[in-house]
DNA sequence: ATTTAATGACAGATATATATTGCATTTATC
DNA sequence: GATAAATGCAATATATATCTGTCATTAAAT
């Protein structure tokens, strides 16, 4: 399912998803794919994001319910 | 570098490589190197194995400092 | 001393995360 | 309403996560 979280994370420091991608080192596409819920990303890719945007793992990427 | 937090946690839960992998559903080979800190496992991957050892995330796979 | 279970290491094959490019659609601004 | 920026969507290409199989080593059990 989309990943809303990463959404509003990325809204508080007023980035596209291209500057959040440049940040992160990877692609506009991957970003907004992840938005989506239409990828299973990397850990890395996932800690390299939580770190672009001050937040850890469980911030981010984990959902009790599911 | 080597994950000891899983591995802490698997033992607590008394399980092999193998017994988590296969509740899982991966191969021995991916437990073992995810421990050994040779692999970039996947988001999915990660959860499957929090959820198997009762853990979160920032549980098992967040470093503050790193 | 032998057997067995658990783990580490390695090589080749397959599945999939990610890149790249291009186009369509929405939203805001002028 | 034309332009531009942000986002979604799709296809092909590449890098890499994961599988399968095999062997070596260690530790535990008999």
């Amino acid at each position: 399912m989309k990943n809303i979280k990463l959404k509003m994370a990325r809204a508080e420091h007023d980035l596209s998803q291209q500057e959040l991608a440049e940040r992160v080192g990877v692609s506009r596409q991957t970003i907004g794919l992840i938005e989506l819920g239409k990828y299973n990303p990397t850990l890395n890719l996932c800690k390299a994001i939580c770190k672009a945007l001050s937040k850890t793992l469980d911030d981010l990427f984990w959902d009790e319910d599911e």
